[in-house]
RNA sequence: GCCAACGUAGCUCAGCCGGUAGAGCAGCUGAUUCGUAAUCAGCAGGUCCAGGGUUCGAGUCCCUGCGUUGGCUCCA
């Protein structure tokens, strides 16, 4: 065993130090002056408390309070000084835990006979501001498991008592200390409490412990943090930027849907909202075309007995809205997979007549719990752009190929970043041969492999029937969201007991691979109504032109124009409106029409019009003729330049 | 479902310690005929979420329900 470690520095140097030392003692060395700014050590991109031993050679540096890495930490410590503070001002309070990721938020859980108010939050806040003012150095302290128990028992901190517990056997116990608190904590922390430069508590909330439901309910309070002011500001920023582009209030906007509390979490689709919606569907029909899918339109009620085989009435049933007629258990449905068995089944299938790939835009009602609903993004009715595609085991590779161009072709053309993609493997629970699985999640990853696209392994992860590989994309704040997913299951077949005939005239089995590639055509409205902050390209724009008079004289010829639009197969309506010119460009520019046409005497008589494209202003007069091929073409090649200059 | 906050005109919001409801925008009417992000004036608009209670009197206080929002998807 080497008596010293090598750390090689971000400059390149590799330094020999003694074995035992900790980050706090290098930090004079390395950081020279801003020594006292450390924060946290990291070793080969991992953490190490200041206090604590560096473990082993690699690559070293020391945060300080001016890398943004290190908010995690100033976050983690604030948690510790939140706790403190409720300590302080409600003696009595038994403190559980904070949180794990600790990368936008913190949060305490607190057994407290009351819910904490808006008035105690202030109060903590205030307490809080003292403890960082009193700029106290945090400890680290490695205890055995019995002085652990010791300490907090002691303290009277049974909840404490019960996490101790669950350390599993032989894993290092540290307490960390600042000021009076004490708290079980792997650490790291901050120096000291004086390093926290900004915090804010954010909201309260009940929380189980263990996040189980049948526990005691806990109170929660979160809050963020930061080392400067500015930080925490831009932290801010980037909620109100957030709320800016909030689908529901986007929806309420642009008068594209709405709910009412007699249907909740049902959206209702206004005129403008059901164009964009019917060209999402237009576009995946289109597709469909291309990608050799047929449309099915299947029922929405169904007799039990048909969830019973599909194992939906065991597995999915507190999800399902149920209802009886002449004394027969019906069922709306909240998959489509059922209804394609039935119609696979109805004629003799034959290995020629595979890969068979079904589409259904058809209605799904699913029972989310009243808490959980939101938005568009988590409603109790919606219709997927789904489909099921019938194969031979062989054909499992060829049919994800195909799959990975389809996503590609439609993320693409929404301008999301290129999918991050995860393989979840089988999970514990699982049905099916293991030799099937095994073969399907090789085929899997061979697909992702001969693709050269990288993936993330998601052991374990898998559906209850067959792996499956998901496509998360990010949107234009960089929030991550769950698009397409590709299933593959061997369960469903056997369950209807489907076969067709395969070349040796034997009777088969086939697989059902179950894919969507955006999804719920209404969770991903929602999405894509954020991702563009409610300017939809020109091809989804519930509303592409909008002619506008200068005054009431050209009226007429401006509906002459507009129809010359319409006619072209562009969604084109005139501001008739008894307003000047600048009120109608500002109310067509706040109902985000991305094109707008001044029509007045000029243009009249030229055979022109003025173009003013959103976010590119004016363009100046253009000859009518030239506007209606460009859109035109706009449109019919979903374009997302409107106008290229060297056309 | 559970915890908390919220619910006032179509929208955004004000309404103090309980004393009988207000603004801006939108809408409607009229005047103005206007050249690239708000013309002026007038009018109308309310089951203060619903139901119950306290009170001489409730938008305001209490209870119940509904809806919305944020959490409850832990892991010292």
């Amino acid at each position: 065993m080497a008596e010293r470690l090598q750390l090689q520095l971000p400059n390149g140097e590799v330094r020999e130090v003694p074995q035992g030392i900790t980050p706090l003692e290098l930090a004079p060395e390395l950081l020279g002056e801003a020594a006292k700014d450390a924060v946290v050590g990291l070793l080969d991109g991992q953490w190490v408390d200041l206090r604590a031993p560096i473990p082993r050679s690699g690559p070293f540096r020391i945060l300080t309070v001016r890398d943004p890495e290190a908010g995690d930490v100033i976050r983690h410590s604030a948690e510790h000084v939140l706790a403190d503070a409720v300590e302080r001002l409600f003696p009595g309070t038994i403190i559980d835990a904070g949180r794990q990721d600790h990368s936008e938020k913190f949060q305490y859980d607190f057994r407290h006979p009351r819910p904490f108010t808006p008035e105690d939050l202030a109060r903590i806040e205030e307490e809080m501001a003292r403890i960082v003012a009193e700029d106290l150095p945090f400890t680290r302290q490695v205890v055995t498991r019995q002085q652990a128990w010791e300490l907090f028992k002691a303290r009277g901190e049974e909840l404490k008592l019960i996490r101790l517990a669950e350390i599993p056997e032989g894993e290092e116990i540290t307490v960390f200390r600042h000021g009076e608190f004490v708290d079980l904590c792997r650490g790291p922390h901050v120096q000291r409490t004086g390093q926290i430069g900004a915090f804010k508590l954010l909201e309260t909330s009940g929380a189980y412990f263990k996040g189980d439901e049948r526990n005691e309910m806990l109170q929660r309070i979160y809050g963020t943090a930061f080392a400067t002011r500015e930080e925490l500001e831009a932290y801010f920023a980037r909620l109100e930027e957030a709320r800016r582009r909030d689908h529901r209030r986007l929806g309420r906007e642009l008068d594209l849907f709405s709910f009412h509390p007699l249907a909740p979490a049902s959206p209702f689709f206004h005129p403008k909202g059901a164009i964009v919606y019917n060209e999402l569907v237009a576009l995946m029909r289109e597709l469909y075309q291309r990608y050799g899918y047929q449309e099915v339109i299947t029922p929405q009620l169904f007799d039990a007995e048909l969830w019973q085989v599909s194992g939906h009435w065991e597995a999915y049933r507190e999800n399902m809205f149920l209802t009886e007629v002449e004394g027969r258990a019906f069922s709306i449905k909240p998959m489509n997979c059922p209804s394609h068995c039935l119609i696979y089944k109805v004629a003799a299938r034959s290995y020629r007549d595979l890969p068979l790939r079904l589409a259904d835009f058809g209605r799904l009602h699913r029972f989310e719990r009243s808490g959980v609903v939101q938005g568009l993004t988590r409603v109790r009715s919606f219709s997927q752009d789904d489909a099921h595609i019938f194969c031979l085991p062989e054909q499992i590779g060829p049919e994800i190929d195909r799959l990975f161009d389809l996503m590609f072709e439609v993320y693409g053309l929404f301008r999301f970043t290129e999918p991050t993609i995860y393989l979840s493997t089988k999970p514990e629970k699982a049905i099916g041969d293991a030799e099937l699985w095994a073969q399907a999640e090789a085929t899997l990853e061979g697909c992702l492999k001969s693709r050269g696209v990288s993936y993330t392994l998601n052991p374990g992860e898998g559906a209850f029937y067959g792996p499956k590989i998901d496509f998360v994309v990010q949107d234009a704040i960089g929030r991550e969201w769950q698009l397409g997913t590709i299933q593959l299951d061997f369960n469903l077949p056997h369950r209807f007991a489907l076969t067709y005939a395969a070349e040796d005239g034997t009777e088969k089995t086939p697989v059902m691979i179950h894919r969507a590639v955006l999804g719920s055509i209404e969770r991903f409205f929602g999405v894509m109504l954020e991702h563009f902050a409610g300017d939809l390209p020109f091809w989804l724009a519930p509303e592409q032109v909008r002619v506008l008079p200068v005054s009431d004289k050209f009226l007429s010829g401006a509906q002459e124009v507009a129809r010359r639009f319409q006619a072209a197969g562009l969604r084109a309506q005139v501001d008739g409106r008894n307003e000047k010119l600048g009120a109608k460009i500002r109310d067509g520019e706040l109902a985000k029409v991305p094109v707008l046409l001044v029509v007045g005497a000029k243009e009249l008589e030229q055979g022109t019009v003025s173009v003013r494209l959103r976010h590119r202003g004016d363009l100046g007069p253009q000859p009518l003729e030239e506007v209606l091929r460009r859109l035109g073409q706009a449109k019919a090649h979903r374009r997302a330049v409107l106008w290229e200059e060297d056309e």
